[in-house]
DNA sequence: GCTGCGCAATAACCTGAGTTAATTCGCCAC
DNA sequence: GTGGCGAATTAACTCAGGTTATTGCGCAGC
């Protein structure tokens, strides 16, 4: 199998032979987190980022009385955080919701990079940039759309970045998320994220059983959740 | 006046002379905007990027039905749309929301600091990285917070950007948003903003009159929004 | 001094989403 | 197959925030 951040980031741009070479060796350990596992700590300062092998995580804010906000969902490939080479302390937790495999690649290495392989760092860079791409159309999702589209939105994203990296096909995906994990990254109440979950099945725009979801008419979701994959930046352009 | 991007950046890590001389020299010329004329258009790839020298501008995501999402709010020093060096084509609008004077850099020059000077492409790396976790901050206050809080967060946020370049002191400063932009921000609509403000007012946790917004408390309004500074990433450190 | 205009303020009414609490389902352990 | 448990579902009621419409105010233009 080839090594997820290599084909996330060749979807982007033509990584070098050597490139190719550094990012396969830059791990220094393959960790393994358990559902439910907190594998960054809010507040803590690291000296090395994650990449996802394996499972689905989240990025998670908490507030004083326990409830939170979840910022992104992560698969595989994504380095999750990635910023954490730069940014300190952490401003967020990192979770896993499933069971996670990780690479832990240390900021010496990172750092690295940055000093000898200038296109390499663009990418790395393209990559973080995705991430607050995805966060601002989230931003208009959370602040404008009404929630069945902002569900719908969701979905249609989560199957296109799953489909990227090859864990979705003829949409349909696996899907481990709560309701109430939903609610927290939908900025809802569990109750209100069943009632739209059933309306969107209702309609026929999603089924959704146990843990697989699936979408009869993507056409017809995307336009029901104003969708423009544009914001995921998934086609080819030098850097 | 010393280049407010040297300020900026040097207010997180030291920068050495030939990297503020590079600085200093980036600029291929300076452009006036008119208060609401679009800087930079949604759908765009441009070959250079903005950086405010004076007054305010904001990233504003359409929707079809003509409402829009503002995603963040920029000040002086702010690379706007940094991010189009790497991300095209660009997934939302710059708008002026005063007149504003901007220095434009050319992704060519960009690119030659990535080529040559690490320590400064970091820096630029992180002034979006700390963009990015301004958005994330936003998802937290459009998912959880309620209206009030949500708009007293903001209004700490902006006290304290403007206050590290300068642009506000003594818990004052000038604040040049309609009451209807502020909506497109908060994810709210403009009667409700309206509420909320004479809310803030009633319970003395602002005062507003004319542009002019004052804190008479800051530790209270601090507490009432939930408002944690670490986010903004004010702090020098080594990078 | 009048007119027009953008913005702030108010009012009346409506609705999407929250809250609380009870019920049911699916699945695993023993 | 029975008990336990987390998750999904449902119901009843409340409320934050939206909608539509009107009014007031300061100011630029003539």
């Amino acid at each position: 199998m080839p090594h997820p951040l290599i084909s996330k980031l060749g979807r982007r741009d033509r990584l070098s032979d050597a490139e190719q070479q550094i990012l396969e060796t830059s791990a220094f350990s393959v960790h393994t987190f358990a559902a439910g596992e907190e594998i960054v700590a809010e507040g803590s300062t690291s000296d090395y980022s994650c990449l996802i092998l394996e499972g689905w995580a989240s990025r998670n804010k908490q507030l004083k009385d326990g409830r939170q906000q979840i910022t992104a969902f992560h698969i595989l490939g994504d380095f999750v955080d990635l910023h954490s080479f730069l940014l300190k302390p952490m401003d967020h937790t990192v979770v896993a919701i499933t069971a996670c495999k990780m690479a832990m690649v240390k900021h010496s290495v990172v750092k690295e990079i940055t000093e000898n392989h200038p296109h390499l760092t663009r990418m790395l860079w393209l990559s973080t940039l995705i991430d607050a791409s995805i966060h601002r159309e989230w931003l208009v999702t959370l602040g404008r759309l009404p929630a069945p589209a902002h569900l719908a939105h969701l979905i249609c994203e989560l199957y296109l970045r799953l489909e990227a990296v090859g864990e979705a096909k003829d949409y349909s995906f696996v899907f481990p998320v709560t309701q109430t994990l939903l609610a927290d990254a939908l900025g809802l109440s569990t109750v209100h994220v069943n009632r739209v979950v059933q309306e969107l099945r209702r309609e026929k725009l999603i089924s959704w059983r146990g843990a697989r979801v699936g979408i009869p008419n993507f056409d017809r979701l995307k336009l029901f959740a104003e969708f423009d994959p544009t914001y995921l930046n998934l086609l080819v352009e030098q850097r």
